[in-house]
DNA sequence: CTGCATGCAAAGTCTTTGCACTCGA
DNA sequence: TCGAGTGCAAAGACTTTGCATGCAG
């Protein structure tokens, strides 16, 4: 049985083949890659996989429910996912090219919770989204 | 003349009711205070202010494109607005009772430019949204 | 078999736009 | 006066939901 299925398993999710294609596309795709849900629809209808927009969603919301991906809400309205990763990350997105990159740093991270601590807030989420041009490899292309 | 309708004079826009209504509103509410379109448009309602909801769109775009006001997407969908403040600060979020508290931390704003910086972009906004649990005060009131 | 999952279309939410009328300068 | 600004309703973009059918276990 391949990875997915245990991963939709162990969600509680019957393995079905649009939740499996999902997965594998989300998967395929690797760190780094985020797709929005008419991406993913796309892909599904160049593989000839008859699934609908709104099965699209639906794997999502459940994936995102049982930690698989996470949904992001980048500017411009609509959300991105991306498979969940171990370790939480925060963004940089290219305002010219649309090309998302993503770091990790626990000094901000670390800041990040003493100020909340200040606060006397106790954080359960956080979003870091840096927004800029990238300078090489920014072919304008979005 | 009061200062509001210098600040529209300032953006290059006609001085009129909904706009000095709408201004007003985000004047008198203080920074850390921050209202959606439909906030503001009841609220313009409760003052028997004949103002339509679409005004109430293209006067905060209008004041967003001008620099007067900042739009925010926390989670949940909808923009948030308040006036733009001096200095670009960050939001911490109550996911209980909705409180937004501002802060603004230069070393963050350091680190955040360093790793810019070493990933090649240039930054032109950042945008960080804490969400968690207030501790005091939180009287999970929405 | 049995019920969860799906596809389709319709409904929802938030926001923007078209158009004729109104108001500010 | 006269064009920018406005209200209303309709349209749009993205996402969710209702319902009959289909497929996994």
């Amino acid at each position: 049985m391949a990875l997915e299925n245990q991963e939709l398993r162990k969600a509680g999710l019957k393995v079905t083949l649009p939740r499996v294609k999902i997965y594998q596309i989300l998967e395929k795709a690797g760190e780094g890659d985020h797709f929005s849900a008419e991406d993913i629809y796309k892909l599904l209808l160049e593989h000839n996989e008859d699934v609908g927009l709104a099965t699209v969603y639906r794997v999502l919301t459940q994936f995102e429910a049982a930690g698989l991906v996470s949904r992001h809400h980048f500017e411009g309205g609509h959300s991105v996912f991306e498979l969940t990763q171990d370790e939480q990350h925060d963004h940089i997105v290219c305002v010219k090219c649309g090309k998302v990159r993503e770091f990790s740093d626990p000094a901000l991270k670390k800041r990040q919770d003493q100020i909340a601590k200040e606060l006397g807030f106790k954080i359960t989420d956080r979003t870091l989204y840096l927004y800029g041009e990238c300078a090489d490899g920014c072919k304008n292309t979005k």
